[in-house]
DNA sequence: CACGGGATCGTCT
DNA sequence: GACGATCCCGTGT
């Protein structure tokens, strides 16, 4: 069983629940030929216009937000402390600037890609345990922002069947947004798989 | 293992 | 001009 997520998955208005079913589906991308993908098992709800975590609270529009405003089933990639690319999931439908932020994956499939594109000699938790890392491991950059996850022989995501159940999962606040507020920074957002260790560190 | 700091640049004020 | 949805490395324990 092995099905690309369609539009009807991504645009559904939900974001805090598709956070969790998408916990399980396995990230897969094509890039300078080299086939990498792995099981997401950690991701942050970002929820506009109410969420003053979110990059479009207030549904604010700009040059770097506006593919959050696009209908359900693009990614939104930005680049982090000039750094990190971080790579999220626009979900909802048109104007809803809704999005899913993956923080970590098992690798699957490149795991050598995976090695080369991260510098790193052996397999180890952090090739892919938190947001900015496993973008690197998947070759995910801005250059991606707005491109299409249901249409695309360059990124999807597939239902491969693998599921948790609700005490499989975790949900707590999400990271790095003290900024936000003391209601909003408390939000239990971030969901992880209990049991596995590919989830990212920071408290 | 916990912490502290530096890297580095696009984005918005 | 300030700051960030982060990571890595160094230090100390």
């Amino acid at each position: 069983m092995k099905k690309i997520l369609n539009l009807d998955f991504y645009q559904r208005e939900d974001v805090v629940q598709l956070s969790q079913e998408l916990l399980g589906k396995v990230i897969v991308t094509n890039i300078d030929n080299q086939i990498t993908s792995g099981i997401i098992v950690e991701t942050e709800a970002y929820k506009a216009p109410e969420d003053k975590a979110c990059h479009a609270y207030l549904n604010r529009n700009t040059n770097r937000t506006k593919v959050m405003f696009e209908a359900g089933g693009v990614a939104y990639i930005y680049l982090c402390y000039g750094i990190h690319h971080l790579f999220n999931i626009v979900t909802g439908k048109e104007g809803m600037a809704h999005a899913i932020l993956v923080r970590g994956i098992e690798p699957i499939e490149g795991i050598q890609t995976m090695l080369d594109r991260r510098n790193m000699p052996k397999i180890k938790r952090n090739l892919t345990a938190g947001p900015g890392v496993l973008s690197k491991a998947l070759g995910l950059t801005k250059a991606l922002t707005g491109h299409a996850l249901t249409n695309s022989s360059t990124m999807w995501i597939e239902d491969r069947g693998y599921s948790f159940t609700s005490d499989e999962i975790i949900a707590s606040p999400r990271v790095g947004i003290d900024y936000a507020g003391e209601y909003w920074k408390n939000v239990p957002w971030r969901f992880r798989i209990k049991d596995s260790k590919w989830t990212s560190k920071h408290k």
